[in-house]
DNA sequence: AGCCTGTGCACCGTGAAAGCG
DNA sequence: CCGCTTTCACGGTGCACAGGC
């Protein structure tokens, strides 16, 4: 009924708990014959270390945590679960939670931690990093302290990319649709928008031109049908895909198309932007690079070095239908 | 440097460790000066306390860890959010796992378990929830043990919903596409098909309108290029949102409507699913009541009760435009 | 002596029971 | 009875060492 332990297999094998505990972690100290014999006693009782015991002995737990503002939409997931695959290959465990950093990241339960889309002030972040003396990477931050990494998108060339893709569009009237304003990436893009607008504008009217879409479809639906009955905008530039879906909803609602009649770009290259129709252009990382850069990182941190990095991954352009070129 | 334990504090305040202990958690054993003392000691030197060794001690953790087959895609992302927020509001942490169950599962280190989605022979799960001595919900299966509960989906009658409305379509020559094949709601889903199909098209060639789509877009635009073409189906009935959209695709690259050349339902009622256009007709389950249900199990066996239990939520169908009535 | 196999014990941080002035 | 301390166990690890050949 209770967990087996360490001393019931030592008491049924006649041995102590520490030869127990040797011929469990195969180690030489222990003789075949014995060894074989505990083995099969511990297979019997369903035998399972108490993790909580060893960490609590070793400080090492070969359990990585990973932190997301949320489990849904179409990019997190994807982010995560490519991290997860490469951790496993490793004999990795990672863990995933969402919202706040927990506690027990802080104790020695855990080995390190990643950090996706952490929604908070960075001075929380900052603290964090600082005092947590384990591997740390933030894949939307920039982040300097010890034993820490930044793995980071290359956000202004993947504005720059979209821009200039607009500019070669019919549509020229733009309207830049920002994601939540404590995303990491929405102010970088915010920032990188800004400077190409007026690159590309020649105008000081930026600022008129934002608004604020909270990465959700929703909002962005219902922007998108109020600009469109105005006529005021027929070109946007969303901060993710999903917002650009709200656009091509409330363009089909009007019986607009999208790729005639307006042009929509995004950023991130989910899935539905090559489902869609017509197929989304859209910024892309990959995300497979993206997570062995991470994995990368996260152990050459753990076994030396621990100088804060910055790595950037270039973006890609991903032409599709939704704009309509010269 | 090295986290603060008990003992350093102790050492500060001149105290006993279990004073310590004591004061942190607000015991009336400890005098108010006293505590006052030790509690801002603690706070200063940024203590927190090492879950191992209180895990270890307690055989409680508040941490609660749930198992998806995958990150990825626009369902288990949404559910286990919900499950999350909810959790949350109870000071209880959930952990995410992707994959196989984990060891730490089986250790003390976790409280209880919930399973959404995990691929893998019953037998292994119906060995896990059987000796596992705490509190484990599953999702997605059935398995009757001690301390368990099933939260699962009336799949027949979602199945049911949609043959109704197919039957209603001016399509009528029907093409089931399932998910992975190891999935218990695919399975459960065919099972259903099996039986509505012979109901309402009283032929006994079911077997050959069943194509295995994987629960990927990318599958069901490969078959519905080819069956759009060939003109075999019109009416596609998909056991997932996102294969739905793989025919979506398919047909606007063939230069067909949905809802006008053919009628495709879909399953879960994923957000693109009203995004999309024509909007799909899709069967739903309120996600936030499913999480309720599967939150309160989880404290109702935890309290007191272990016989094993079967709770069905009952699916939703929402009508939308993919579908062309007579 | 040296190798092989196995043991005793201190220790990680916590919390509960019992003890003590 | 209050206020605090001592002691112990939770489960596992690995060092230092013991005893036999």
């Amino acid at each position: 009924m209770k967990k087996t332990s360490l001393k019931q297999i030592a008491e049924i094998a006649q041995v102590s708990v520490a030869t127990v505990s040797y011929a469990l972690n195969d180690s030489s100290q222990v003789g075949e014959v014995t060894k074989a014999k505990i083995k099969k006693i511990a297979a019997d009782l369903n035998y399972v270390p108490n993790l909580s015991a060893q960490n609590l002995r070793t400080n090492d737990s070969n359990i990585v945590c990973a932190v997301v503002n949320t489990y849904q939409g179409n990019f997190n997931g994807d982010v995560i679960q490519e991290i997860q695959d490469i951790f496993a290959q490793k004999k990795y465990q990672l863990l995933a939670v969402s919202g706040s950093i927990p506690n027990f990241v802080k104790t020695d339960m855990v080995d390190g931690l990643i950090v996706l889309n952490y929604r908070s002030d960075e001075a929380e972040l900052r603290r964090i990093a600082y005092d947590l003396h384990k591997p740390t990477i933030f894949m939307t931050n920039e982040i300097a302290a010890k034993k820490t990494a930044n793995v980071i998108i290359n956000n202004e060339l993947g504005i720059k990319y979209l821009f200039e893709t607009l500019s070669k569009s019919v549509h020229r009237n733009i309207c830049i649709i920002t994601g939540d304003n404590n995303s990491y990436n929405s102010q970088q893009r915010l920032k990188a928008a800004r400077k190409y607008y007026k690159k590309f504008y020649k105008h000081d009217d930026f600022d008129s031109h934002v608004y604020s879409g909270d990465f959700d479809p929703n909002t962005t639906y219902q922007l998108g049908r109020h600009f469109l009955e105005q006529n005021t905008y027929n070109a946007y530039l969303c901060f993710n895909d999903d917002m650009a879906l709200g656009i091509y909803h409330a363009a089909s609602s009007l019986n607009k198309t999208v790729g005639e009649d307006l042009s929509v770009v995004g950023f991130d290259d989910s899935y539905v932007s090559s489902v869609v129709s017509p197929g989304l252009t859209t910024i892309k990382v990959n995300k497979k690079t993206w997570a062995e850069e991470v994995v990368d990182q996260y152990f050459k941190i753990k076994s030396n070095s621990n100088y804060p990095e910055t790595i950037e991954l270039i973006p890609e352009l991903i032409l599709r239908d939704s704009v309509k070129l010269k």
